[in-house]
DNA sequence: TAGATTGTTAATCGATTAACAATC
DNA sequence: TAGATTGTTAATCGATTAACAATC
């Protein structure tokens, strides 16, 4: 079992995750799936249908589920308490947007690093609440991930003239998930298929939206 | 027909115009579904399927789609002439890394300003290429939402514990379109379902690829 | 008990893939 | 002509929704 879990299932998942965090009820209270439903949007069949094809059977007939123990199973799921190490290809804007926000703390997500090549942000120091990110310069990347062997994910968010050159570097790397967010649609080498690359494109839902207004449709 | 375009479709129209953009071929070149592939990832009979379903029909046998009509359609079906204004609310990190971002450019949807209530904030401009975008006070939103009654979406990022109430106060100002990138689920009251409300997660395929890493599967 | 809610199966819906006739 | 590629239909696959028995 468990075999392909969907992206689509573990934003679900997410967002059942983040409303028990955000409700922040006693470990012994009881949630439905009606409830669930209230607060993300999913409807409670659809919350009903994830929890078994995922095998979280913490529910109490007439109750609902059991807070503690659904935390703990999305918890387990979402590999929150293992967390992941990142590194941040590109200290623009976006780079430095991504290293500090803050659902990738909630999912314990933390950027060691950000790399770029601009002699204005190499040694500067981006400081969140609790932690600091160096920004070290690019050449220095493939030191640094041979130092820091767990790290196995890299967020790419350089010019998009540079972004398939990054990707083919931070392959040789040994990274093994790549995020795209440059604004080009990058492609795995043949000799790389183990490597998870997702394209991923900030406000790609924005189109809809411009769609949407040009083609006001009759519901 | 055209009734209801999925927004997986929209993307996929996206990389295609993308494609299109990049090669910069003559206008009476052609380009086949296979190349379409190779360059996009999308699969040739996707490639087709999607321009029968969208009604573009500008092939011809043998050759491919003819360039310079194929890129006319792509270009109406995004309403890229007719392009976009926006607000963005929320001027950190985010808000500007939005602001910016060439994609947008490239879709012709111009963000005219960005608010926020931080002081050091306000009164600042952001310069691009090619042209300057204010960072005014949040409490000019509705006065200047007003004077441009073009504007029609905004794009929220703003820290999660004000996300539901910015929401509630654009929706008051008529905004139709609103794409939510605050860590936090935000729901559309019952009193605005013609809104359109999109929550935009940055880094949600992240979350899928930390997934895999934990949870490796034999193909 | 009656009502509510889970767990689970079945039905529906939508999206992708495959197949292939038409034809350039 | 033979080969390639479209346009279109049909088959498959996957995801969502609906239904309902079990039971607390």
């Amino acid at each position: 079992m468990k075999q392909k879990i969907s992206l689509r299932v573990i934003r679900r998942i997410s967002f059942y995750y983040e409303a028990l965090l955000k409700l922040d009820l006693p470990g012994d209270d009881y949630i439905s799936s009606k409830q669930l439903e209230e607060i993300t949007g999913v409807s409670c069949n659809q919350v009903r249908q994830d929890f078994f094809y995922l095998g979280i059977s913490v529910g109490k007939q007439k109750k609902g589920y059991q807070v503690k123990r659904l935390f703990k199973e999305l918890k387990k799921i979402l590999s929150i308490d293992k967390g992941a190490e990142v590194v941040v290809i590109g200290a623009g804007r976006l780079g430095r947007a991504l290293s500090e926000y803050k659902l990738f703390r909630i999912r314990n997500i933390n950027v060691r690093a950000l790399f770029d090549k601009k002699p204005e942000l190499v040694g500067t120091i981006l400081e969140l609440k609790e932690k600091k990110i160096p920004v070290l310069h690019i050449d220095k990347l493939g030191e640094f991930l041979k130092e820091n062997n767990k790290i196995k994910i890299a967020l790419l968010s350089v010019p998009d003239s540079v972004a398939q050159e990054m990707l083919d570097k931070l392959i040789g790397f040994g990274m093994k998930g790549i995020v795209n967010f440059a604004p080009r649609i990058l492609r795995l080498p043949e000799n790389a298929k183990d490597v998870q690359l997702i394209n991923d494109c900030i406000g790609a839902s924005l189109y809809k939206i411009v769609y949407q207004i040009y083609n006001k449709q009759k519901k």
